[in-house]
DNA sequence: AACAATGGTCAGTGACGACTGACGGTCAGT
DNA sequence: ACTGACCGTCAGTCGTCACTGACCATTGTT
């Protein structure tokens, strides 16, 4: 089964500051949660947790290594983010500027 | 002063679903408050909060008409989001690439 | 076999945020 | 001036979600 994750599902899992320290520690590559854990303020529980949101969200995926798991990121959910983005973004630009002359308010 | 937006504010900003609903609506052009809630399940206030955050993190931008106060899509707030997301993405496609031919756990 | 290390999951708590109702303020029309 | 339409804001309520502590399963080591 495992459709594939909606739109909503990534951008909700992006919502979070914790989540999203964790993929950026997922740049450099792989690593144990033990090891994300370590740079984290929040306990291991936490992290368990939301690795599990942005697995089902697409964002990461992970291997088993001896007694560890691996996590990394995934370009599947990235690239869907980027899809929805361009969504929005063509008819953004057209309507912006028609009204770039005009004064926005504050 | 009104520093420009931070990341933070930007993610945390599409990390509603409500307020993702009102920029879908914005793409067709610009939308007065009232058009905006008419189309949505929840009132007036919500949507007036909802586009502040969206303002503050430079994601839509308002023009005065009349009584009207007409809402559009910033692509300043749209180009910081893709910046960031381009930010995981090389390094992402890297490492993934290493750990294609193994099996990820489900 | 026993032990240590890794990590997923559950129940319970606490806090943040989305929403509503009410109020005030501004603009256009009569 | 008065009325009606549009909209921002505030206080208060409620639901959701992030986090912790405890428990258990699995793997590797001695």
């Amino acid at each position: 089964m495992m459709q594939p994750p909606t739109t909503d599902a990534l951008l909700d899992a992006l919502g979070d500051g914790t989540r999203r320290a964790i993929l950026e520690q997922l740049r450099g590559g792989p690593l144990p949660v033990v090891e994300i854990t370590r740079r984290l303020p929040v306990g291991r529980p936490a992290v368990s947790q939301h690795l599990k949101v942005l697995k089902d969200a697409g964002l990461v995926s992970a291997r088993q290594d001896g007694t560890r798991r691996r996590y990394q990121l995934d370009p599947a959910g990235l690239t869907a983010v980027r899809a929805w983005l361009d969504g929005l973004w063509d008819q953004a630009l057209d309507a912006y500027r028609v009204a770039v002359e005009q004064d926005s308010v504050s």
